[in-house]
DNA sequence: ATAATTAAGTCAATATGGCTGACCTAAATA
DNA sequence: TATTTAGGTCAGCCATATTGACTTAATTAT
């Protein structure tokens, strides 16, 4: 059966391909995350830090409610992390409009290091694609685009608003 | 500096867009593991069991060597795992030629799981490339692959002998 | 033949990052 | 006024990883 489809199948395709589409994705994501968990490693920090402090730096103001929303993790899992990044001054909080709310926010402390990890990743990418052409960068993004579930393709595009 | 910088680069390449690229990482990646995450779930086992399961799968009489350098875990997470994973049937051990060595395979049990596990992601990766061309699925992969650090390319190059 | 190295295993302690359930306060909205 | 929403907290649990120290048995090098 699986063979029969893989005769049928275009070579990209074909399960064994496939294969490696899926093992390309495990080494690539962790050795993507690696560089940044080692400069969390110094202070104590974890990726469940980096985390928050990406999408707080990249929506300023952001809310409880939305970083849960985002990370898809439980308040109680974000309330340690973000506790410590809290006491620690690389985010302040501030009340929202809606007094039920409340708004996060880089501090200084908190730029440099939201910069110092993302540098790492965004010259690690910019060091990739820079050998690729805009038709296949467009295509990757595209690609992984599409492998989002539909809940979160909006989540994405919220924040690239 | 940062303003200047992408004001001469291509628009592809700018921190912008790159960062997109880091969100898309996070949000396609967890996406994509957790079809298998929920199956998992089920039977008590989790990311780890899966990875095992799955580079045993792909190198029948893979050693605990080599599983560990492709894994990149200590002996002593795998260890867990493993003997979880041998104690209830999905996995079994033989001696190999080097007696001090052990060669891992799966068995009738671990197949089927392996199977319903590899089977759903690759059928969302299947059902995503479907819609592009072969040369953006090339990109694709060959962006990914660039991903990787150079000692685990040599990896990844090894298990797909 | 002996020494050194290698493959694998094990014990114990520790950290991180998730989870559930139960319960609370204060503010906004119906 | 009642209900819902945003956020917080306590307690306990589990999975996955780590380090360090130590052991055994087999292979390889001297």
């Amino acid at each position: 059966m699986a063979d029969l489809n893989n005769l049928l199948t275009p070579f990209f395709l074909n399960d064994k391909e496939v294969r490696k589409v899926i093992e390309l994705l495990f080494f690539a994501y962790r050795d993507f995350t690696s560089g940044p968990d080692k400069i969390l490693e110094k202070i104590n920090f974890g990726r469940a830090h980096h985390r928050v402090i990406y999408f707080v730096g990249k929506k300023n103001h952001i809310t409880i409610k939305e970083l849960l929303r985002v990370l898809q993790i439980t308040k109680q899992s974000l309330s340690r992390v973000l506790n410590q990044l809290v006491s620690e001054k690389f985010i302040i909080v501030s009340t929202g409009l809606d007094k039920r709310t409340k708004k996060l926010s880089l501090t200084e402390k908190g730029k440099k290091l939201e910069n110092e990890l993302s540098t790492i990743q965004i010259k690690k990418i910019r060091k990739v694609i820079n050998e690729f052409s805009e038709e296949n960068i467009n295509g990757f993004k595209k690609i992984l685009y599409e492998m989002i579930d539909e809940y979160n393709k909006k989540t994405f595009q919220e924040i690239n608003d």
